[in-house]
DNA sequence: CGTTCTACATAGATAGTCTATATAGACTGT
DNA sequence: ACAGTCTATATAGACTATCTATGTAGAACG
């Protein structure tokens, strides 16, 4: 049927994006698992460690070893929770801010270079495409 | 301007839907340069461990250890080509073949679960961008 | 106030990833 | 034919990522 297609051809375009994307956009020395985190807490503000496990469907300890390395490297802080003594607020340094950003802008400069050989009509059917592709990815009720 | 905007949001949208996507559909014990692998031998065929390593952004090395451990597992099998006796040609194993359908399936089951929520004008907008979305991942030229 | 729950860290094991290097077959020029 | 170089893969060693199991300490609850 129809909607199956869709679904289908949707999820075919989807992982060849995703492959071009996951390793243009990773600065050297930065992991996928690393890159997520950080976009979380850029997105989403400072987080406890389980929720970023959570996020990124990973468990608990794995987070806390990638948040270990990543606050050697100067990306992010964890700070003490007042309220709950058991439990620590990850943060993005400034150094970790600007390359979160640095990260996005990457990516949209990558999307920006394919889009640019689309024709207009093509661009025009991504764009009237993007409200529903947002709403896609809305939490879903259950 | 407006073209930055849409690869900009088209970016939030791919990685939030890869997010989605990413252990969705992995089986327990599957990895994503696993699932990587089975879909490109899938898709394109017997290859090369140096050719499936480029197509996956890995080192050789690397990928002949991913590689050895598929054998294990039983999803691939490794040929030795009659014309260079230096290489070696991957396939998938009539298991590995199941598995990588299984995955192919499993994708557009989610994809579809979630188009599903949409409303008819918005699936439209999303089906209307998908000759667009196929144009985006095809081979550019330099 | 003791029991249970929750948040995080640590330990130990396996797998993924890299660079450097080894091995062996293919190619090239003379 | 053969010496030199290139190419395809494997192996070694180091470090990171990931898991399960467990420890530690604060929170919540009766």
């Amino acid at each position: 049927m129809a909607g199956a297609r869709v679904a289908d051809q949707l999820g075919v375009a989807l992982t060849r994006l995703t492959n071009v994307l996951r390793e243009a956009v990773l600065p050297p020395g930065m992991n996928s698992a690393q890159a997520r985190t950080m976009l979380a807490l850029h997105d989403a503000g400072p987080q406890r460690v389980t929720d970023l496990a959570r996020l990124d469907h990973l468990k608990q300890p794995t987070m806390s070893a990638v948040l270990i390395r990543m606050e050697r490297l100067g990306w992010v802080r964890r700070v003490e929770d007042k309220n709950d003594l058991r439990a620590v607020t990850v943060r993005l340094t400034p150094a970790g801010e600007r390359i979160a950003s640095q990260l996005i802008a990457a990516r949209t400069t990558v999307l920006q270079s394919y889009l640019d050989t689309l024709s207009v009509t093509d661009r025009a059917a991504v764009a009237a495409a993007l409200p529903a592709l947002r709403k896609l990815t809305r939490r879903r009720q259950r």
